[in-house]
Parts: C-alpha cells; structure tokens; sequence
DNA sequence: GCCAACGTTGGC
DNA sequence: GCCAACGTTGGC
C-alpha cells in the first residue's frame, strides 16, 4: 500500500467541499502533468491514503485525510469540448489522461502548516517539500507519514 | 503581485 | 533532438 499527497486550492475544492459531497467522496480529475498522470494510472491502487494538502492560499498545509477508493481510470473531462480541462489529443479509445475517486477520511481539527512541516528535521527530505516541486500529487514514505501523523495528534 | 522553478511547446 | 520561449505553479 503507498501513500500519497494531494493538492488542491481552498477556493476551488477544499476539504469542506469534499466533506459536503454525497459519500463525501469526488473523482480527482483534472490533472495534466505526465508524471503525476503515471502515479494516477499505475501506482495509485484502492486503499491507498492520501494527505489533502491546501495550496496556493494563506496559510497552505495538510488538512485531512482521503483515501482512494476508485484506482485509475480514464478523466473524461478530457473528452468534453465544454471543460475547462479538455484536451482533444486524448480519445476515449486512447484516453491521455487519468483520475482517481477518494473519500474523505478524516479532516484535522489543526491544519498541519507547511511552515511546521519544514521545521521537522525527519521530514527535510520529503517531495512536497523539494525546491521547486510544484507537482500536484506526490508519493509520501510509510515514515513521513507516520511522523506526519504524529503532528495531527 | 512578484518571481523562481520547471514542464511543455514548437521552430529549426 | 536541441533549446529558447512560453505558461503554470505556488510560496512569499
């Protein structure tokens, strides 16, 4: 089982929107990186947990927990000419583009700040935390997480 | 709003 | 296949 990080900005989708979802559970598509876009289609298996990581805002950081429950599967908005996310290169026959569906699993009562996560000497390492990381999806070590999951308690 | 970092595009 | 230009991300 691997573990995962996963951005998203509070304006547009933040944890509260997941949590007000039916099922509190939402496909996560979008995603136009081909390096995040292998981890969608090949590594991210049902049962795997994510951190749901607030960025691009005030304070960013990690805000909860989501588990996938859905592994890869084409993004269809890909095919609609009407989202903000279609891309005519991809085909439903040769989708370019993958999602997976996670649900909610638990928001933080504290937001685990990016500024705390820098100052944990046992998380110097970690991708999110890289220079000039900007992907959307990062894999996480049994270890980070463990050490992150020490932070929330 | 600035700007560093870096992925992608496209001309050659 | 190189690489300059461009666009995007995302912290500050």
């Amino acid at each position: 089982m691997n573990y995962w990080l996963m951005k998203s900005e509070p304006d547009t989708f933040g944890i509260d929107h997941l949590a007000a979802r039916p099922n509190q559970t939402e496909p996560w598509d979008g995603v136009r990186n081909f390096q995040v876009r292998n981890w969608l289609r090949d590594d991210m298996k049902v049962g795997d947990l994510a951190f749901f990581y607030h960025s691009s805002c005030k304070i960013p950081g990690i805000t909860g927990i989501v588990k996938i429950i859905k592994a890869g599967y084409p993004d269809s908005t890909a095919f609609d000419p009407a989202s903000k996310y279609f891309d005519p290169r991809s085909t439903e026959a040769k989708p370019l583009w993958y999602r997976v569906d996670v649900k909610l699993v638990k928001k933080f009562a504290e937001m685990i700040t990016l500024q705390q996560l820098r100052a944990v000497p046992a998380l110097q390492s970690m991708r999110l935390l890289e220079r000039g990381s900007r992907l959307s999806i990062t894999p996480v070590t049994a270890k980070e997480w463990e050490t992150i999951l020490k932070l929330a308690a």
